[in-house]
DNA sequence: ACCTACCGGGG
DNA sequence: GTGTACGGTAGGT
């Protein structure tokens, strides 16, 4: 009998000493389903060898002898050129990283680095999310899941699943004035919200009227009603804010504690846990989706806030505000029960809701992304963009024969590393306030350079072409008569999004946006993959040939321009800024069309857009090129500003709050003037020590133990301190101190809060190394140089000093 | 100039 | 699990 299925995530495991592929889905009536298919191979690839080299090749692992079972001859390209190559074939998985060790002395080893899992969605040609048919049998097996034997599996359409959202969000006790750790502050409550369910799950009782809240009597009761909860509703996506960060790990532990077995999984099986900066929580069948991973990894750079916590997050993409708190308040209030718990439960299940919308909001792009790059939700949602594009050519590189290259050595990737090459041109600015700016920008610039010029790593100087002209100062040519590996998929990639974008214009589909800006994402990061270090692909004269190129398209636009009397006022890699002046936009636009009829390929150049006026700073720094730094206004009065960053937790309260008040003045008032005198203000308090001393106390965390410290910082020269005072200091300590005057090391002059007096702390280093720095780069936006305005200040005053 | 430690997200 | 990976900044040396 045949099986229809939505493919969710996959899985294999050992039966009967051969692996068996699990693919778990939803039926197309809803109903949890578990594929298991038999007799896909593991296997590897030999270049340059014939089968009679590698059959006989063994290796043992604890006293079992793994061998190659079988081989097949073929012929394979390898970076463009044909190969013979031999298909080894072993009985498991994880024999192919035993043999792959035991031969790559004597053999070039291929693609025996590739998880099974995912290997076979890439040789089966099936794409997670899609619909798929199976072949085969249901099997007897007890559960709630319907277990079903393949025969052979295969995808039927493109159509995506529509999965079932579950979002969650935990609250934890702390102790005053720390973050909660796991091993002594207790989940205090789980909050979630799904399409038709909302629920807040807490410990203690209070006397509340909000209908959504239930009681449990202890914190593992709290951990087993979660898991109950999962079971009862079933959802095919946990989402969560930073919880592969936070609210797993913690939750763990917690159970751990109570010996809960947070055995969530479809197949019963626990979380699985990674480890280090990208841990990730893992569920047998269910896609975890942390909505945290996927925001900064992949829509960071599109969004204009510059900090990622839920708030700024869901008050950009959403339009709303988590419900605030006094966190302080919290250990008192949960201590006494009191029915102030009840903020807590509305914050909490805030939190949920919250995560739930952004998810929802993000499953159209992750979900395109998984049908371009063909790998689980699960996995794809974690990619950073060199690893999307990478598997997105390991998935199309078997279309052309090509083998994938292995990744590089250690020795290989340092020694990449050390080598540069030229970027994108700039035309620098003149400071200043300009009016009618006209911008007009090279549409995808690099992915049509390359598919344009066919510059790809199994086309670059080849045989067949020698007397083909050369980059623009570079001394490689491309092919021109097979087109390459990369220049083709790029041009794919292009090609489809222009087609959406037409489609677009007939209809307003959420989910044709979210396709065309998914293959905007994966075809804008070939270029920095070819260049990245890492890269399977990498190619050095590859990304110099692209930027070569584009550097002469960007700068052939700036001469025609000034040919034709245009004003050239800024341009950068791309885009180019032309002041209109005596000229129309009629003109401009003209200009634009006259030199798209020169332009081979795909190259084109769009008009971008028109803003009444413009302010422009010239930055160079220590020898550096110009950076980025300007603010436009469009004819709708939204301002762009591109060129500043803001402060991190570990400056003084009062240089965060002087940026964000001036940040206020400047882009909601627009009034520069009225920001920099607020700015002086702030400074002449400082100055006249009127600044209390909680606004100046910087805090760090102490990472490790005292002892394994090499360079004593500030925080760690306090932290000494403290311990002498007999205060203990454990790692994850949050140190607090003040800088004092003096002319010794900050470390030196560093002082225990309650040690200082009110107004006892050093203006310089307020002025110079914490405020000043917040808000320089957006000062410099508006025209204003802080240091110099400051220094004229000085000066005059000391002119004054003089005279008298 | 180079090296080392820290932050981010979470309560 | 046929593994797998940050990137930028401040302060010290």
């Amino acid at each position: 009998m045949k099986l229809r299925f939505y493919l969710l995530e996959g899985n294999y495991r050992i039966i009967n000493d051969s692996p068996v592929i699990q693919l778990y889905g939803l039926t197309e009536d809803g109903k949890r389903v578990c594929v298991e298919e038999e007799g896909f191979e593991p296997y590897f690839w030999v270049l340059d060898a014939e089968p009679k080299d590698v059959e006989g090749i063994t290796a043992s692992q604890t006293g079992r002898e793994i061998r190659i079972v079988r081989t097949e001859k073929h012929r394979k390209m390898h970076f463009g050129k044909e190969h013979s190559a031999v298909k080894a074939f072993t009985r498991l998985p994880g024999d192919v990283a035993v043999l792959r060790e035991e031969m790559k002395k004597m053999f070039n080893v291929l693609e025996a680095d590739i998880l099974f899992i995912r290997r076979y969605f890439i040789d089966k040609k099936i794409t997670p999310l899609t619909l798929c048919e199976a072949d085969g049998e249901p099997t007897a097996k007890a559960g709630k899941t319907l277990y079903f034997k393949s025969k052979k599996t295969w995808q039927v359409s493109d159509d995506a699943a529509k999965p079932k959202i579950l979002a969650f969000d935990i609250e934890t006790n702390h102790q005053e004035g720390r973050m909660p750790v796991p091993e002594e502050d207790p989940v205090i409550m789980i909050g979630f919200a799904g399409e038709n369910f909302r629920k807040v799950i807490t410990w203690k009782r209070f006397r509340t009227s909000l209908d959504y809240v239930e009681f449990v009597d202890s914190e593992a009761a709290l951990i087993n009603r979660f898991k109950k909860v999962i079971e009862e509703q079933k959802p095919d996506i946990i989402s969560g804010y930073y919880s592969d960060g936070f609210d797993f790990p913690y939750l763990k532990a917690r159970a751990d504690k109570y010996k809960i077995s947070l055995d969530i999984g479809i197949d019963g099986s626990a979380i699985k846990y990674g480890k280090g900066r990208t841990a990730s929580a893992q569920i047998t069948g269910i896609t975890h989706l942390d909505v945290f991973r996927f925001i900064t990894r992949v829509i960071s750079r599109s969004l204009s806030t510059s900090s990622y916590d839920l708030n700024s997050i869901a008050s950009e993409m959403l339009g709303e505000t988590k419900k605030s708190v006094d966190f302080e308040k919290l250990p008192g209030i949960w201590e006494s029960r009191s029915d102030e718990l009840e903020a807590f439960c509305e914050y909490n299940l805030k939190d949920a809701e919250l995560t739930l919308k952004l998810a929802q909001k993000i499953l159209p792009g992750v979900t395109e992304l998984v049908k371009i790059v063909g790998q689980p939700m699960f996995d794809v949602s974690r990619m950073s963009f060199s690893q999307l594009v990478e598997w997105y050519l390991m998935k199309r590189a078997q279309e052309f024969n090509e083998l994938i290259p292995n990744k590089p050595g250690h020795g290989e990737t340092s020694e990449r590393q050390t080598r540069t090459y030229m970027g994108g041109f700039v035309y620098e600015p003149s400071p200043g306030l300009y009016k009618d700016i006209t911008v007009l920008d090279f549409r995808s610039l690099y992915p049509s350079i390359i598919s344009t010029h066919n510059i790809s790593p199994d086309t670059i100087n080849c045989d067949c072409c020698p007397e083909a002209r050369k980059a623009p100062s570079e001394q490689c040519w491309f092919c021109q008569k097979k087109k390459g590996f990369i220049a083709t998929v790029i041009e794919d990639l292009v090609k489809r999004r222009r087609r959406i974008k037409d489609m677009m214009a007939k209809s307003e589909d959420k989910m044709l946006k979210a396709r065309q800006e998914a293959l905007k994402t994966v075809a804008n990061a070939m270029y920095g993959y070819m260049g990245f270090f890492a890269a399977r692909w990498y190619c050095l004269p590859c990304v110099k040939s692209i930027t070569s190129y584009g550097r002469h398209y960007i700068q052939t636009v700036i001469n025609e321009a000034k040919q034709q009397g245009f004003s050239v006022l800024y341009a950068d890699t791309d885009s180019v800024f032309l002041v209109l002046d005596k000229k129309t936009r009629e003109q401009a636009r003209e200009f634009m069309e006259k030199i798209n009829m020169s332009l081979p390929g795909m190259m084109e150049l769009e008009y971008e857009g028109f803003y009444p006026t413009g302010i422009f700073v010239s930055l160079k720094e220590k020898g550096q090129g110009a950076k980025k730094r300007y603010a436009l206004i469009n004819e709708e009065g939204t301002i762009k500003i591109r060129g500043f960053e803001t402060v991190r937790r570990n400056t003084a309260p009062i240089a965060k709050e002087t940026q964000e008040k001036i940040l206020n003045i400047i882009l909601k008032e627009r009034n520069k003037e009225k920001a920099l005198e607020y700015l002086m203000q702030t400074l002449e308090k400082l100055r006249k020590k009127k600044i209390p001393k909680d606004k100046v106390v910087i805090q760090t965390q102490l990472q490790k133990e005292i002892s394994s410290y090499d360079a004593i910082a500030p925080h760690v020269a306090i932290a000494k301190k403290m311990r002498e005072m007999g205060k203990p200091v454990p790692p994850g300590t949050a140190i607090r101190f003040v800088v004092v005057q003096g002319k010794d090391r900050v470390r030196d002059r560093a002082r225990l809060p309650e040690e200082v007096k009110e107004g006892e702390y050093d203006t310089d280093y307020y002025t110079n190394n914490q405020v000043i720095p917040s808000v320089e780069k957006i000062f410099e936006v508006v025209g204003y140089n802080i240091k110099e305005i400051i220094r004229g200040k000085y000066q005059s005053r000391l002119d004054g000093f003089l005279k008298k």
